[in-house]
DNA sequence: CCGCTCATGTAACTGGTTACATGATTTA
DNA sequence: TAAATCATGTAACCAGTTACATGAGCGG
């Protein structure tokens, strides 16, 4: 089983009961581009961990649309904590992937301008996304959602540790110059 | 174009003249997982950029085999700078994905004692990939690849990060409790 | 000469995305 | 009542993986 079918487990798992629409929402709203929440993506995956018996779900009561609402089976619920207890992953696999770094790799074919002008954006753009983050993360702690306020805490660290990184890069290619 | 086709793009760049076999190694000994560099997803990709004139080939003299060394054409250095300039991806395409915020997400799913275990697992993982990887990096240094070892400095501060934001994590379930 | 590494390749599959389509319900 | 949102779905596609196959070159 993928990460995906494990996350819309545990979404589903946090808000059930809700419909797979709800799922989709969810990954559209997060602040991660990684997965999508695209239509193609979600309702086949939902209704195929309902036939592995993880999910179970019934309509909506005085709903005409073919609205269903998803629950986790207790099957289901053992395979999110299956998922989320050790063993995890090998080490390279807990690694975060950073598309900022993988660019950094290269940028020897970058004159020392473009570089500087690479450096700024990233700066500016990583702040911006900061102080989204900020915003909803304070959100979360006060709505009582402690492991969301977590995981945004975690988000602000690792684009802090990006930011602290990309000024030791300037800093490194002053001295060394072109 | 995809990120790995640029990725691509930039490690021939660096080691011009090549063959993709190399190419190929170099992801499968990358620290992240991200890209396996399977001979499936590398052969076809670098036969494609040679007939879209980003790169070029020649045989290796003196040797029997199909082996062939691959180098950028100007058109393929002028994409690959393209890719690492401005403007960069939108703020949550540069964002990183760490897989072990995501599942942290949906710790509520699990007892105190699998957290502890959980926290404590990830950690042990994150410090050996944190050791390998400085054995790497100053590697790199000595070799004088000053934008290899920035990005180990880089991976180095991200799994910093990420043991520190497990420390928080383990703090604040310690006082809320179950 | 045997086994390992170098080197290339393909077929079948998987796990998504994009784009489109449909219709019920709610809100302005 | 029109527009926006809720809600589900599918077809075509795409990128990358797994697994397999082939053969040259090289070191012990």
């Amino acid at each position: 089983m993928s990460d995906l079918e494990h996350a819309v487990l545990g979404v589903i798992w946090l808000r059930q009961p809700c419909t797979a629409y709800a799922v989709r929402q969810a990954f559209e709203q997060s602040p991660t581009a990684h997965w999508s929440g695209s239509a193609g993506a979600i309702y086949p995956l939902v209704r195929r961990l309902e036939q592995r018996r993880l999910l179970r779900s019934a309509a909506r009561r005085g709903d005409k649309r073919a609205t269903r609402l998803y629950r986790l089976t207790r099957r289901g619920l053992a395979e999110l904590q299956t998922w989320l207890r050790p063993p995890l992953p090998d080490a390279p696999g807990l690694m975060n992937v950073d598309p900022l770094r993988v660019r950094v790799r290269f940028w020897r074919a970058l004159s020392a301008r473009d570089r500087q002008a690479a450096i700024e954006e990233a700066q500016a753009k990583l702040r911006r996304q900061l102080a989204r983050l900020a915003a909803r993360t304070r959100g979360l702690r006060a709505a009582g959602d402690e492991f969301g306020y977590l995981v945004g805490r975690g988000a602000a660290l690792s684009i802090r540790a990006q930011l602290a990184w990309l000024r030791e890069v300037r800093d490194r290619l002053a001295v060394i110059g072109p």
